[in-house]
DNA sequence: AAGTGGTCTAGACCACCGC
DNA sequence: CGGTGGTCTAGACCACTTG
């Protein structure tokens, strides 16, 4: 194991003991470094990977001290459906149902800008049963290529993945119950609750497609997981 | 700007206006200190940032590309709820409802262990409604300290942030239908759309508490923001 | 076998900010 | 003002893995 690393786990096991309880102050690294027979920047890659897990704050002149609230940060990863349902052992099986160019609702509009969009309705199956519906709109402006694609073979999340890149997602994630027409789709009774993911991304400034993915409340679910000591 | 994240600012450009495509073989480390016109691990710092984001894959001896499944990790944080409300300019308050020391159901005592465990149900009210169900156990063997507490005046969230570290936390998100119990405490009707945060946290390998948080499908969400906050 | 990334050192300069 | 963290250099050794 590298020497940073094994410094930044002592230290995360001198935090997480209590020994070096919340607000307490952490000693310099010029005192660290001797104490673990190395320099100071090994010391400083060591640390860094604290500040970024939210556990160490640190201010010039003022030293290093552990933070108040370790309010740490949650990672998670939404996956593509089929790569997911493949990782369970599932069978999956996707079919479109809609598309269509259309001019979006207002506020997709806000995100895509008021170009032409095309709108894409498409199901994707885990055994046979209805796990998410994909409800996408594409804006043609950015992605020209959308419009010579069906859809019908490859769904829109997995087409875009390869087609274009993007540099910003915006994630929201919520509950709700299901409409009439979702619930009809996922084979839901009406007000069934629903987990709803909405995703937008963006190329520098400029929207390039946002999906609303509604998932069966008893089929789905996420779990994050600690953001590791991110090596920085 | 530290010359490291000039060149990861400028990394970055390059694969997301798609002038480096995904799969695209990356200069080596020691060319691009020759064009940045610094020392190799200064490149090397760059390109660790853009490892961490998922933008770049790199193995020894192969070189590094630029990965083609740009698969991001999502950054979330779930806030004290009442620094949470607090924030929007909502008004605060709290409520006990029960506690006592009981025995867990059995997926709790797999987390926790056998020994005695304290339960706690609080509610947290945004505006004088209800924002949160907080059902939680708390192992008293791991924090003894709890047993001398009433949780009348504090949260148990809120407690414990302050009480004792933790050095693993796991979260499970899903939507839910609230049961009769839920619903009455939340105000809502039976079978009413929850969003459910349960989370579980250990303390070197040992159980400290597991919590379900239930909220108002209609008054919660989760925006989850890009991990570029870290390097770029 | 050799090229690539991964890491560390020893020393240095600088910016910031609390004293 | 001076101590602290933030960064960079020049050079080096090593581990891994692929051709």
């Amino acid at each position: 194991m590298a020497k940073y690393k094994q410094i930044q786990t002592e230290l995360l096991s001198r935090i997480t003991s209590g020994d070096w309880p919340p607000g307490q102050p952490i000693p310099h690294e010029a005192r660290l470094a001797e104490e673990f027979g190395c320099t100071r920047p090994t010391v400083g890659r060591a640390l860094r990977g604290l500040v970024d897990m939210g556990l160490v704050e640190r201010r010039r002149r003022a030293g290093s001290r552990v933070a108040r609230r370790a309010n740490r940060d949650l990672v998670m990863n939404i996956p593509l459906v089929r790569e997911e349902i493949a990782a369970r052992g599932g069978s999956y099986s996707y079919l479109r149902l809609e598309r269509e160019r259309a001019t979006p609702p207002q506020d997709v509009r806000a995100h895509l800008g008021g170009a032409p969009a095309l709108r894409v309705l498409a199901l994707h199956f885990e055994n046979g049963q209805p796990y998410q519906l994909e409800d996408r709109w594409i804006s043609l402006a950015a992605v020209p290529q959308a419009d010579g694609e069906s859809f019908e073979n490859i769904s829109p999340s997995e087409w875009l993945l390869d087609a274009i890149p993007f540099s910003r997602a915006e994630h929201v994630l919520r509950a709700a119950e299901a409409s009439g027409d979702v619930a009809r789709h996922l084979g839901l009774r009406a007000g069934a609750a629903v987990f709803v993911i909405e995703r937008s991304t963006w190329l520098d400034e400029r929207g390039i497609t946002r999906v609303r993915m509604s998932h069966p409340a008893d089929r789905f679910s996420i779990v994050t997981r600690d953001p590791g000591v991110w090596q920085v």
